[in-house]
Order: structure tokens, then C-alpha cells, then sequence
DNA sequence: AATGAATGAGTATTCATTCAT
DNA sequence: CATGAATGAATACTCATTCAT
């Protein structure tokens, strides 16, 4: 005889099943965004998807698998986007590599995915199930594609032989800082946080940067 | 796991023995590192430092605390000795960034403290003032030193006119990263990962980058 | 867990269909039967049934309800079977003890109804009301039939002058622990469990017993 | 700053490291007896003992633990105790056996260890661990014991020929259910509930039935 | 100074029950 | 009738912090 609603002229709730699971992981997006993943608590994650503890539990067995569930239906498809404009990329690569981030550029300056891999380096020591299936799907799979891109660069004498792994983190660090930034510290600037503005400096001088060491040692070479 | 700390009134820890204190640090550094903040106990920190609970409660008056004082002690006098070789330079800079670079490779690539950002990072949300602390000693000094260090350059014709924050930032970028990933990610590679030299290159193209539109910038001036 | 019911106003459950609450119960019997009261879920009854969970609140407003309905329905027909023989009884009591002991038994060997007791022991604390119902229903009315008969017996001279409240719980026992047995820790046994041979040989100690204490008796008056 | 007990005079604890077990299982007892195992929650335990639900878990690391813990340091040793009276034995085993059951009768008439195997009867369903560790430490040994001192009457010609762990069973039936009955339906009963005199009944029947059975089959024999 | 027993607030998870469909 | 999405009370267990010794 506990459940005693007062009777409303609206329903309690409404069926959304299908819609739920993803309406779910925006609120946990948000939730673990503010609060990192350790100290957001189930209740609010449910209250900012406006449903109760209990509805989450019917969609997601446990927290870590929200976190998982992030990863796999927010970051994965960004990578086969930009697999897709590799695929169908010919021509020089400086240019691809520039639009490339400038995609990234966008994302991270204005949607809150940049969180997800903020909470997986937070937490891989505590779930390493959560970091390798990151790092197997995520970084692998992302450096890959920039090392093959770079590889392509290097063939064609535009970019100099550098380890393309390497080359490949270098070219995503300041995404993810000006991510980990905006999320993290942009809150104490006196002026707004440009993002965007910072990848495309980051795009120049790198692009620059290789272009003139390739040079450097074509005169060398020579 | 929320406690919320009483404003920075009371100085952050005490000095008792002198030994203690900083064997309670470094212990609790390699437990964070391990463990993240909020999973690791602090009875995990005694332990790793040989004593009992009880006793790292006489050194520090609470775990936030300990991390406040990683900050203070592991990571300012770093940037002492930045500012010191700032200090005592002249002629080209580019060599003196390299220099810099090289130096802090060495410590991203040995020692721990890459653990406190991590640390700082992931837990900015809960502990907004350790986050503030950690920006305005350590970051805004930081990036206030690199700075410094660019505007010579820019001044000398090294360097092309570039918001010198945010070249700041691309500087240490993949310092963090390479050290982020020493910590994190590593442990999945199948062979040692060599944040060194992925500094050493960074530093490379960085360097030749910048003199290159330096001079282009020259050109067009011309 | 807890979940104070209101007290025995309404009926006990409804019936609708006619076949659905038997079988309702017969998977709340199994279900009961297999995980104990506490831990069988409302959903776990249902699937049994192969109905949903929404399904069993039709016919039964609360899990305890369902616990009280199998008291009912399971085991008071059983006493009824009891009375109508005793009451079609003439003649020697050794026999009809013996002859009711075997028919309890085949029930005790082969179905499930012993859970409902061992329910009601294990719940007893939790749900006083099922137990004073149990106890009036099933217990006061099985050892007044036992009693009864045993008083026959000691008018005849059949058996000993002991108190009947107490013989009838002694012709019980070991039915009870049969039953406890086999659904309890038979699983573990090398050789399948003889619950109808142990019933026997209790039939033949106590018969042989009483009489001979009986005779004992008879021989010391005279 | 959150744990501002207001100033005892008196301390809040003292040290009772030594003691706190003991104390912990014996109020464990009381609230397993009280409650059932599901329904006893840790924190009853704990105001049971006198302290708080987490100095329960500085003792036992579960619920679980706590009910193994109690089977293994209640019930065995009342084995140990049977096993002792058994070696030391000489000359007919009947009186041996009523000793036995008058010893157990008072400790199910007045202790609350009976408590135990009704708890872990209730529970064998969820804990087949502890049901598996019951049935070896207490039934296995209990019945073994009993079936040793069976076969000793069957070759002297007490007892007549049945197996003895049948026997055994019927030998223990009647205690359980003195037991169970004191703990579980004696609350209803008008007059005090006899369990010692149960016991005795029991044990001067089933002593008289077997040894007229053993009469009886000697003199088949001859 | 150091210990470690005790505390108790905090949280993930479960599941009986309700009720819109 | 039947479904199953949603609810929210309840509880085992954790761990930062306190304090008698």
C-alpha cells in the first residue's frame, strides 16, 4: 500500500522505449561530463534524462556499461566518418589532413564527447576492461587512420619519413587538450576558450612544420 | 565520496618529522597514479607508505589536501627551474625551447608527477578549487613562462606573430599527451613506448614549423 | 524487503480465468520451492507461468498473498483427505496410522508441497500473520486429526497413556525432516534419497514402540 | 568536518577486539532467529551487538560470512562434544542414546543455536556453498555419528538390522522439529512449549521400538 | 608519534508494485 | 485480459575521518 500517487491529470510517464537508451546516454554524457564518472551518482544520471534510478537499470545493467555504451555509440561512428573521407581522399594530404581537423576541431569546441576519453583516462586504472576496449577501438583505430593518411604524405614526398604512429599522436594532442581545456579550465578564462581557433594554428604550423623538414631533407638528400 | 573541504584557510599540511611528509606523498602519488583519486583509500596510501591510517591523518588533514600538496610540492619547483632557465638566457630561443622540452621529456618520461594533471584533470569538477589552484600555479604560470619565452621569439623575427597563449598550449600539448599515455595506455603496447622521442620530435617539427612561417610571414612582408 | 501487508480483510486472491491461478501457483510453488520466499522474484513466478509480471497482479494483489493461497490450496485438502479417513475408520488405529504415514509419504517423496512448510518455517518471523494462519489451518488441525486418532489408540489399549499433542508431533517429524531433506539437501547425495522408505521405517519403529510401551504399561498394572 | 560527536563523558567505544566476535555472531543469532537471514539486515546485527553496521564489516567481510562463521563456531562443536561421549563409551548403546538426546534436548529447549540449521535449511536454496558446507561439517558428521553408535547396538543385538543413516535421521527428526516448533509456533501455544519432554517421549519410544524389533527378529530367527 | 577500532554518511543495485497502453 | 515500462523504497557494503589507547 505504498504507492500512493497523487492522481495527476498527466500520465507518469509515457512509453519511450525506443528512444530511452540514447536519451540515457545524453543525460550520462552530461552527468559524467560535470562530475566525472566516479562521483555521478545513478539518481543523477536518471534525473537529468527526467526518469527515476530504477528506469536506468532497465536499459544499462550496471554504471560501467553506461561508460561503455558511450564509447561505443558516441566516438566509434566518428571514426568511420573520417575513415570514409580517407577512403575517398586523392590528391595531396596536407589539404585532407587540414580539413580532417578542422572536422575534429568542431566537435571538440562544441559537443561534450570530448568527456568520454577524459573519463576513460580518468578511470583505466580502475576499469581496464573499459581502457583497452578503448584503446583497441578508439586510439588504435584513430591512430590508424592518421598513420595511414601520414603514410600517404610520405610517399608522396610531401610529409618527411617519421614514425607515422608518432606523428599520428602529435597530431591529435591539441584536440584533445583544447577538449580536456574547454571541459576542464576554460570555466577560469576571462575571455572565451577558441577551440577551434587553437586546432587550426595547431593544423598550420604542423602542416608547415613537416612540409619544411621534407624539404629540408630533399635539399639534404640531394 | 563527496566531502566537501573547508576553504584554504589552514595550511594545506603539516611538518612534523621532515621525512614523513614527503614519504607520504610520494606514496600517495604512486597511489593516485595507480588508482585515480577517488578509488584510491587512503588506508592504500598508508600502506604504500609503510604506516597506518591514523598516522597520515597527523601529516594531512584530509586526502584533498594531499592532493593540494603533490601540486605544491611536485610541480611548482619544476616550474621554478623553467623560469631560471628563462631567466638566464639570451640569443635565439628556438634552442631554448627544445632545451625546456628536452628537460621536461625526460621527467614525463621517468617519474609519476604526469600523474597530478591526470589527477587535476579528472577530478576538476568535484574539487573546483584544487582546480583553480592547479591553474594559477601551475598552469597560467606555466603558460605565462612559454609565453614569455615565444613573444622573444616573435620580437627577434624567430617566431611568426601568433596568439602566444595558445602557442603555449601547442607547446605542452603533447607533453601531456606522451605522459597521459605513459600512464594510461601504455601498458597495452607492445613495445616500450618512447615518450622521449616522441617529444624530441614534436620539438622538431614545433620548431621548424614556426621558423617557417616566420618566414614566409617575412616574405610577404618583403 | 519488507513489506508490512495490510491484514487478512479481502480475499486472498481472485479468481478469474479458472486455470490461471492454479497455475500461477504452481509456479510460485517451483519458484518457492528453488530459491526460498525472499529471494524468488515476482518476474521469476511469472516466466514460470509464462505469463509477465503485470499478469500475476491480476490474479493475486502481493507476493504474500500468493504464499497464503498455496497454504490454502495446497495443503488443507490434504487434511481433508485425513479427516474423511478417520473418519471412516473402525477397528485397530496401528493400521490407519500406518496407512495415513504412507500416504503421506508418496506425497512428501514425490511432490512439491513440502516447500510450503519449509516456506512457513523460514518466513515465520517475517510474516506472522501467514504463520498464526498456518498454524491454525494446517498445524492445530493436522496434530488434532493425529490426535485423535492416537486417543482411539489409547482407549483400545493400543497404545500408551502419553499426551497426544505430543505424540502427534513425534509421528510428524519425521515426515517433515523427509521432506526437508529431499528438497533441501538430497542434491548432494550419492544415492538418490529414500524419502518413503525412511517414512516406513519410522511407521514400524513408533507402531512396534507405542505397543510395546503400551503392553509395558498393561503388564506393570497388573 | 562532519563528525562532531557531541562530548561524552564517557568514550563512544572501547578496545574489544578480542571479544567483538563473539559478541557479533551471538547478536547475529538473535537477529538470524528474529528475522530470517534475508530479512536481517547488517545494521540490525550491528545495533544488536551494541555498535555500527561498519564495525560489523571490520570482523566479517558479508552477510554470508557471518552465517558460516556461526555454523562453523556453534554447531560443530556440540559435535565434537557427541563424538567425545561416543569414544569414551563401553557396554549397551541405548542409554547412551537417550544421554545424547537429553543432552541436545536441553540445548534445543533453551539455546537459540536451533536457529541455525533453520536458517540454513531456509537459505540452501541462495547459498548452496553453505548448504554444501552444513551438510558436511554438521549433518554428514552428525548422522555419522550417530549411525557409528547404531551399528554398535545392531552387533551387540540391541537394534535390530536397518540402515543406519536412515536411523540416524529418524534418530535427529524429532529434535529439528522440537527446535524449529520452540522458535517458530511455540509463540502461539497456550502452555509453554516442552521440548525436553518432547525429546525424552521420543527417545523412550524409539529405544522401546527397536529394541522389540530386535525381539522380534531374534526370535523370527530362531 | 603512532595505532587501529569505531563511526556513519554515501551509493550502486534490486525488485515488489503500479498503471498507461 | 495482458503487457512491460516506470517507480522508489530498501539494503549491503565502502571508506574518509575520528579518537581512545
Amino acid at each position: 500500500m505504498r504507492y500512493r500517487p497523487a492522481p495527476f491529470a498527466e500520465p507518469r510517464w509515457r512509453r519511450r522505449k525506443d528512444a530511452r537508451p540514447c536519451e540515457l546516454l545524453d543525460a550520462a554524457l552530461k552527468t559524467f561530463s560535470d562530475k566525472g564518472y566516479a562521483a555521478a551518482r545513478m539518481e543523477d544520471i536518471a534525473r537529468q534524462a527526467g526518469v527515476t534510478k530504477g528506469t536506468v537499470y532497465l536499459y544499462f545493467p550496471s554504471k560501467q556499461a553506461i561508460l561503455e555504451a558511450l564509447v561505443e555509440t558516441r566516438l566509434v561512428p566518428n571514426l568511420d566518418r573520417v575513415e570514409a573521407m580517407l577512403d575517398g581522399h586523392h590528391g595531396p594530404v596536407a589539404p585532407l589532413l587540414k580539413q580532417i581537423l578542422e572536422t575534429v576541431a568542431v566537435r571538440v569546441a562544441e559537443s561534450d564527447i570530448i568527456a568520454i576519453p577524459k573519463l576513460v583516462i580518468a578511470e583505466a586504472g580502475n576499469f581496464p576492461e573499459i581502457a583497452a576496449f578503448y584503446r583497441r577501438q578508439v586510439i588504435d583505430r584513430g591512430t590508424g587512420l592518421l598513420a595511414r593518411l601520414y603514410r600517404a604524405g610520405v610517399a608522396s614526398g610531401e610529409f618527411p619519413d617519421i614514425d607515422p604512429d608518432q606523428v599520428a599522436k602529435l597530431i591529435i594532442a591539441p584536440v584533445l587538450i583544447a577538449g580536456i581545456w574547454r571541459v576542464t579550465f576554460a570555466r577560469f578564462d576571462a575571455e572565451a576558450f577558441d577551440a577551434a581557433g587553437l586546432i587550426r594554428h595547431h593544423a598550420e604550423i604542423l602542416t608547415r612544420g613537416l612540409r619544411a623538414l621534407a624539404a629540408d631533407a630533399a635539399e639534404a638528400r640531394s
